[in-house]
RNA sequence: GCAGUUAUGGCGGAAUUGGUAUACGCGCUAGACUAAGGAUCUAGUGUCCAUUUUAGCGACUUGUGGGUUCGAGUCCCACUAACUGCACCA
């Protein structure tokens, strides 16, 4: 027998699958069809790390499987390509994006094909690449006409010294990244998509798929629906609009709150009687972002407007007015009534600037904290709502300011509308043009892709503008539709973009009539099952969903959802338990693990490496052992005897480990699956022998996991044709439990033993294996039995008093 | 701060979902083979205690503190710590 060596044997069997087409997913639709997918990699200047592998690795075991099980599976790989780290590594070393991008996919690909992942490389696609953006673009003139995408003033991070817009993630603790200078928001206008006109759909058909379970709550939080008022307050003569989720504490408002860049404090400049000190204070929340504003910890500031007062339309009280940073312009209203009594925030607010506390729901002491419980209390100092719990009032309420006009039930989300413009060089252009007697036009659909020009500097102009506003040949165009004179728009589109429907394109990648035929999205849609991981769950997921729907509702996809199932794995972390980074020092680079240890070990340690789901360290040493036992494996081939058969003292275990491969597999437990695997080679090794029929299911089993070695040795074992092309095993039920048990043995609760019993057993003859044990009956000598307890296959529990 | 999640030996983890906690792997200890072992094989390995007249049908143990139950790693309540996301990173 030949040593183990995986190199060679990697390299063979890589050719041969490539040769082979094996992978390549069918155009014959006949057959039963699995889509499983996973997220398409962004190609980093960095290249792989392990952490990559896990989640591929774990689909490619699904797909191999799904192979096996004789459906046609689509397994399909692309790249990510536009995005921000490329556009400015392109800046710095004066290289264009693309040159950069394609040297990076080079690599990637590269290294994901020494993995022997069982990608349908046929079908590789990419985001940057005209005939993929084409139908981005695509995408975009549609919910263009349909209204779906707008332009709107919103702020953005805005560096004073290097005078360019940032991303949220290049302002570190309130400065620019790069410049270290000061960042204030500055008003821009964006294009949005209205993604909230779609987020009561987003929220109610999670019901129609699997997803797991905390991926569903995760995307129910973001959206947050919330039920409650919208009511008018009186306020210098005018209504001013709050929203309230707790419309049944309007008799506990104190004090009124608006966000600082609330549009009705222009207007009122001449009234209120401090506004040098109001303008100080919005200038001084533009620094602020969102998150810095609304944390909860921080100290409350805020400005009372002088010589405004409000009136509370429920008693007429007159409340004075303040504004505050913790109240946002893009949540609900950009105005709040402020009932310290029953909200935490409000209450920190009101004992800062020493205001009044009500309580109008009784069942805490308001005096020392906001009493918010809304399971429990009943309505108190509130006319005609005393005496009412909570949720009643809230009906009661609504019902009142309905009929008085003041207010309407209203439900709110969390939700924001999606910001799609960038002001950078590498995205898809945005197919509009603005005309000055049309307005916003779209390009007509023919004349898509728009392309990316090419341009003398990647960097954003010195007001902020996309580079493309330098490229003045390129924005002057003439109007689609009068002719006239017009410009283009130069903001590109987010990396999300291409990311939320590129699912699709997978299923027809070379068409070019349209982002896929309608007997290819009608075959392969949805997608069977998706992995990623927890950190895409908010966006990404959402964005996609929401991209998804809308082509539902034109008539372009033929299901409501794109992914039928979704599942997550963690993170994999350096070797000191740290998040892997460059700047770390703790980056373990796969290339160096698939030279050292082979690929199949790799793969087999990823999925052997802990709980799919959680972050794990790197360990060398579980690596190493991992090669031992796919060693150990190998060696088998020395100890194989001829029978093709199970011989009969194997029969359980075989049943068994067939039985725990196949459903551990499914449920992302695929380290006790080869723990199983490595169980049974154990077993054979403690025999010393292994029949020629139990090797073959042993490497049926293991196939998916380590596809080079046992495709190796499945041929010379002799067997006939490809593992990839064999019928993946089925166990038989019956098989997998032997006829004598051994179950466990409790008094008064405590271990005290086990018992031989046969596997049907019930309890009468469970109670008489007990009584016939002496050691067992010694015990309880002296003690009266007063309870007797058996679970069949698992447990005697015996209670004893005395 | 908000939202979600997690916590089990020296380490990664397992536990048929309320039924013998620590499977499998790593590490460690001893032995075998060997010129050698950082290769391989065999045995052992939660903690404490007992047993050297012998290896136990002994006590304890799943982040902390309570509770429910014949029985809790698993369910309930309260705490603590860590991880992920927070809308222009992908």
């Amino acid at each position: 027998m030949k040593v183990y060596d995986p190199k060679t044997i990697e390299k063979k069997w890589q050719t041969i699958w490539e040769e082979e087409g094996a992978f390549h997913a069918s155009e014959n639709k006949e057959k039963p069809k699995y889509y499983a997918l996973i997220e398409f990699p962004y190609p980093s200047g960095q290249g792989l790390h392990v952490g990559h592998p896990r989640p591929y690795t774990a689909l490619d075991i699904v797909a191999r499987k799904r192979r096996m099980q004789g459906y046609n599976v689509l397994f399909p790989i692309g790249w990510d390509a536009f995005g921000l780290p490329t556009e400015n590594y392109a800046i710095k070393n004066k290289i264009h994006p693309k040159t950069v991008t394609a040297r990076n996919i080079a690599r990637f690909k590269k290294q994901l094909q020494s993995l022997g992942l069982s990608f349908d490389w046929s079908r590789e696609i990419n985001t940057t690449d005209p005939s993929y953006y084409k139908w981005t673009q695509w995408i975009f003139l549609q919910l263009f006409k349909r209204g779906l995408a707008y332009k709107k003033e919103m702020a953005i991070n805005w560096c004073t010294s290097c005078k360019v817009g940032l991303a949220n993630e290049e302002v570190v603790g309130g400065v620019c990244e790069r410049c270290g200078g000061k960042v204030e928001r500055r008003m821009k206008t964006q294009w949005m998509l209205a993604i909230t006109k779609y987020a009561d759909r987003l929220i109610d058909d999670l019901e129609d798929v699997d997803y797991i379970e905390r991926v569903k709550t995760q995307q129910k939080n973001w959206i947050g629906r919330s039920e409650g008022a919208e009511v008018d307050f009186q306020v210098a003569g005018k209504p001013l609009r709050i929203y309230t989720t707790r419309p049944d504490t309007m008799f506990g408002v104190t004090y009124m709150v608006m966000s600082p860049e609330h549009p009705y404090l222009e207007e009122w400049k001449d009234r209120i009687q401090n506004y040098e000190e109001v303008q100080a204070y919005q200038q001084a929340a533009l620094s602020k972002s969102d998150f810095e504003r609304t944390e909860l910890a921080k100290d409350k500031t805020g400005v009372e407007l002088k010589g405004i007062e409000a009136v509370n339309p429920v008693n007429g009280a007159k409340i004075p007015v303040f504004i505050s940073d913790y109240v946002l312009m893009s949540y609900g209203t950009g105005a709040i009534m402020a009932v310290p009594g029953h909200d935490t925030r409000d209450w920190e607010f009101a004992q800062k600037y020493h205001l009044p506390i009500i309580e109008v729901v009784a069942g805490g002491d308001v005096t020392r904290e906001a009493f918010t419980d809304i399971e429990k209390g009943t309505l108190v100092h509130s006319g005609f709502l005393d005496g009412m719990q909570v949720e009643d009032a809230k009906e009661a309420m609504i019902k009142w300011l309905e009929e008085h006009r003041i207010g309407k039930r209203k439900v709110n989300f969390k939700l924001r509308d999606w910001v799609f413009s960038r002001q950078r060089y590498w995205g898809e252009p945005i197919p509009v043009v603005h005309c000055p007697k049309c307005g916003y036009v779209p390009l007509p659909e023919e004349e898509l892709p728009l392309l990316l020009p090419e341009v003398e500097s990647y960097e954003p102009g010195p007001d902020g503008e996309s580079p493309l506003a330098s490229m003045t040949e390129w924005v002057h165009t003439s109007c689609p539709r009068c002719g006239g004179p017009a410009e283009r728009e130069t903001d590109t589109m987010p990396q999300w973009a291409g990311s939320s429907w590129y699912f699709l394109r997978y299923m027809d990648p070379h068409n070019d009539q349209a982002l896929a035929s309608k007997e290819n999205l009608q075959y392969w849609s949805p997608v069977d099952w998706y992995n990623g991981g927890m950190e895409h769950t908010t966006l990404h997921l959402l964005y996609s969903r929401f991209w998804h729907k809308f082509l539902y509702d034109i008539g372009v996809v033929p299901t409501k959802e794109p992914y039928q199932k979704r599942t997550s794995h963690g993170m994999i972390l350096g070797a000191n338990g740290e998040k892997m980074s460059k700047s770390r020092g703790n980056v373990v680079n796969p290339d160096e693990v698939v030279e050292q240890y082979g690929a199949d070990t790799m793969r087999l340690y990823e999925m052997f490496i802990g709980d799919f789901e959680k972050a794990v360290p790197w360990s060398e040493n579980g690596v190493k052992g991992c090669r031992r036992f796919l060693e150990r494996v190998w060696k088998l081939q020395e100890m194989m005897t001829p029978e093709e058969g199970i011989s009969k003292d194997m029969e359980t275990w075989i049943h068994k480990t067939i039985k725990k491969v196949s459903l551990d597999d499914e449920s992302l437990k695929f380290n006790t699956a080869i723990a199983a695997m490595m169980a049974l080679v154990n077993e054979f090794y403690q025999k010393g022998s292994v029949t020629r029929g139990e090797m073959r299911i042993l490497l049926l089993l293991l196939g998916p996991d380590a596809p080079h070695i046992t495709e190796e040795m499945w041929e010379a074992c002799g067997f006939s044709g490809r593992l990839y092309q064999q019928s993946w095993p089925v166990w038989d039920e019956a098989k997998t439990v032997e006829d004598m048990i051994t179950i466990a043995v409790q008094i008064n609760g405590k271990a005290k033993g086990t018992l031989r019993i046969s596997k049907d057993a019930d309890q009468a003859a469970a109670m008489t294996a007990f009584r016939a044990d002496e050691r067992l009956m010694a015990q309880i000598e002296g003690k009266t039995i007063i309870k007797e307890i058996y679970v069949p296959g698992r447990i005697v529990n015996v209670v004893v008093k005395g």
